[in-house]
RNA sequence: GCCGAUGUGGCUCAGGGGUAGAGCAGCUCACUCGUAAUGAGCAGGUCGCCGGUUCGAAUCCGGCCAUCGGCUCCA
């Protein structure tokens, strides 16, 4: 009997016999290792844990805390689920059912439709086949047995997926019990792997994702190894839902939506302050970093976007209109007016690059079952800006939009990964100048250092595109700042500049947002705020508290010391107690409550109470005033 | 747009074929209070909209609108 030779993640090599498997190398390794097992890989190819090792190999071990562990995991409660529902519902077609980011789902064709009611009694059968413990086990089969078995059991979708599989393909069913499926897997050894299941929601999901499928049923799940790893992730989507900001835009009473503008929201007084706070500082930084500000109109002629190229791109997301029997079109873009601004001069090489910005409010038509508070909406402002260059100027200009938005990312506390995404189809010009585009945007993500993901064919269909996806503190990403080459709008336009030699050159010119949209931008704070911003958003600094009706005039006076320093203060002269003003101060998440009683008026003094930190003492006037307006001029993030 | 669910006073929600109910918020009065809800009273809704069934509809049925969870798409 011979030996093999295996590699392990630390570089160590053990000779076991030939045909070890992979879970009896985890048991050689350690005993809490083999508990925690779920698969494995031989040689980078992810296998199952009763996979035996028949060639010197490096082999790795996968617990949940790996994503591959917690692929199989995932994967294969998402078969037992499938398992569950042909069970209680005979007659059920199987769509797919891949592991994904925090769970599992699996489509179903059924004639039964689904209830919240059902996923209970699934939800018990499943538990059944856990109890079980049944094994799962591969089999490898050719295509036409696949097809025929499948054929028979009349499961129609899994039919086509094995007709569709490539030529090369190994074609692989696992079992469990009486239940078969076509599957690459790998899989858990038996279902009693699986221990905290939870099945979460219904949906509908076209089958392949196109709309011109039938629409099955989907149940998504999520299952986790240990029951408390599973409360906690249902903790974590409760404080998704206290942070929801649809919920804390009402309660705090920034910003709402209405039935009679769907997807279009309406800013209240206090969103406002912080909208105007978010452009105040935009303003600043867009000054100090070139950039000149313009505004162009909201609608414009359709020829217009004819000649943009929006109207035979872009037209099913564009509203129309008439003006004077003339078709005109409400700007989804603000890049052809940017375009028109830059012809209105004649240009020369030496005022290149031209940085021209624009908080620009532009409608898209979103479908009505897209739209999601702020996130997702159909006007929005875009704090764009368009810059002019010379071919020459391009890696420099990119660097300069990289540091101004991790300015911006770094003000707010947020962290952030950038995509690099290419040419899609449908998309306009030449390769060569969608080469020249993505070379471009490469070499000054190499020149910053900067990591990126790439995403092949996610491009804009005007050009390559870098975007910014910032993490928010539940760990959610968002797609905020994008920087697109265009090589197409300059030659659209006939854009030019004067060059050095006295003859018309083509400026090369950028789209590029930070915030993207100030709309979803703050949706994005509030939830990641949870309300709570920093004083220097904060649409109420600091409130004032007197005790009883005889430190009233104090209070005034504590209220016009604030605000004579541009602080934004109230004043709760409200004939209360103390404590209830103190619970309507913290509801509201201001920042500050300055109660002020006998002690303070006869000391000049506040009372602090900082939100989320508690009674903080007692403070000189002066000193509370002065230490406020450095918070808000530093920004602050607490 | 598609699948499913939901729609009752400013907010959160109960009820449910015989012309509406609670708590909070609001207003009035009393209490003058030291770090997260003082008490009492008053006022407030054509039960999303339109149609149908019925002696009678907020309730049952149909259509539409909006919202929520997804699919698709995207800032």
């Amino acid at each position: 009997m011979s030996n093999i030779q295996v590699t392990l993640k630390d570089g160590a090599v053990r000779e076991f016999p030939l045909g070890t498997t992979v879970a009896e190398v985890a048991i050689a390794l350690s005993r809490k290792l083999a508990q925690n097992a779920l698969a494995g890989s031989i040689n980078g190819r992810v296998v199952g844990l009763n996979t035996p090792i028949d060639v010197d190999a490096a082999v790795e071990i996968y617990t949940f805390d790996d994503p591959e562990g917690r692929e199989v995991y995932r994967h294969s409660s998402s078969h037992l689920l499938a398992q569950a529902v042909q069970r209680l519902f005979p007659g059920t077609q199987l769509g797919i059912g891949p592991a994904i980011q925090d769970g599992f789902y699996y489509d179903f064709d059924s004639d039964h439709v689904f209830t919240p009611e059902d996923l209970a009694a699934i939800e018990k059968e499943m538990a059944a086949i856990v109890q079980a413990d049944l094994p799962i086990e591969r089999r490898e089969v050719s295509r036409e047995e696949a097809i025929r078995f499948f054929t028979e059991k009349g499961e129609n979708y899994k039919v086509e997926l094995v007709r569709d599989l490539p030529e090369d393909a190994v074609i692989s069913m696992y079992s469990q019990g009486d239940f078969i499926d076509l599957c690459a897997g790998p899989h858990l050894p038996s279902t009693g792997a699986m221990k905290a299941l939870k099945l979460m929601s219904l949906a509908g999901a076209y089958w392949r994702g196109s709309e011109k499928n039938k629409m099955l049923q989907r149940i998504y799940g999520t299952s986790f190894p240990k029951k408390t790893l599973l409360d906690e992730h249902l903790h974590r989507i409760e404080e998704a839902k206290r942070r929801d900001h649809r919920k804390l835009g009402q309660e705090l009473g920034l910003y709402t939506l209405l039935e009679e503008g769907p997807g279009f929201p309406f800013f209240l007084p206090k969103g406002m302050i912080l909208r105007n706070e978010l452009e105040k500082f935009w303003r600043q930084a867009h000054e100090k970093a070139g950039y000149q500000e313009i505004r162009t109109p909201v609608i414009l002629n359709q020829s217009l976007w004819e000649r943009s190229g929006h109207w035979f791109h872009y037209k099913e997301n564009m509203y129309t209109t008439q003006i004077d029997e003339a078709e005109y079109a409400i700007k989804p873009m603000n890049c052809p007016g940017s375009m028109l601004v830059y012809r209105q001069d004649i240009h020369s090489y030496r005022e290149l690059p031209l940085r021209l910005a624009e908080l620009g409010l532009v409608h898209r038509h979103e479908l009505s079952g897209a739209l999601h508070g702020l996130m997702r909406v159909r006007c929005f402002t875009q704090d764009d800006s368009h810059i002019f260059m010379l071919p020459s100027q391009i890696k420099e200009e990119i660097i300069g939009v990289i540091d101004l938005v991790d300015h911006f990312y770094s003000t707010f506390g947020f962290s952030y990964h950038v995509e690099l995404s290419t040419r899609p189809e449908n998309s306009m010009g030449s390769d060569e100048a969608w080469e020249k585009a993505t070379e471009a945007l490469e070499a000054a993500l190499q020149a910053k250092g900067v990591a990126y993901k790439l995403n092949p064919g996610d491009g804009a269909f005007y050009g390559p595109k870098i975007d910014f996806h910032l993490k928010d503190c539940l760990g959610r990403t968002w797609q905020c700042g994008t920087i697109q080459l265009d090589f197409q709008l300059p030659e659209k336009f006939d854009l030019t500049y004067v060059g050095e030699d006295g003859q018309k050159h083509r400026p090369v010119m950028i789209h590029r947002v930070v915030f993207g949209s100030i709309e979803r931008f703050i949706g994005i704070l509030t939830e990641h705020f949870a309300g709570a911003f920093p004083a220097w958003l904060a649409p109420v600094q600091a409130r004032v508290l007197p005790i009883t009706d005889r430190h009233r005039d104090y209070a005034v006076e504590v209220r016009d010391a604030l605000a004579a320093k541009g602080l934004r203060v109230e004043l709760d002269d409200r004939n209360e107690k103390v404590n209830y003003k103190i619970r309507e101060g913290g509801v509201q998440k201001i920042p500050y409550l300055l109660i002020v009683g006998d002690k303070e008026a006869e000391n000049r003094a506040v009372a602090v109470r900082k939100f989320g930190a508690g009674d903080q003492g007692a403070m000189a006037l002066d000193a509370f005033v002065d230490k406020l307006v450095q918070e808000v001029a530093e920004k602050a993030h607490s």
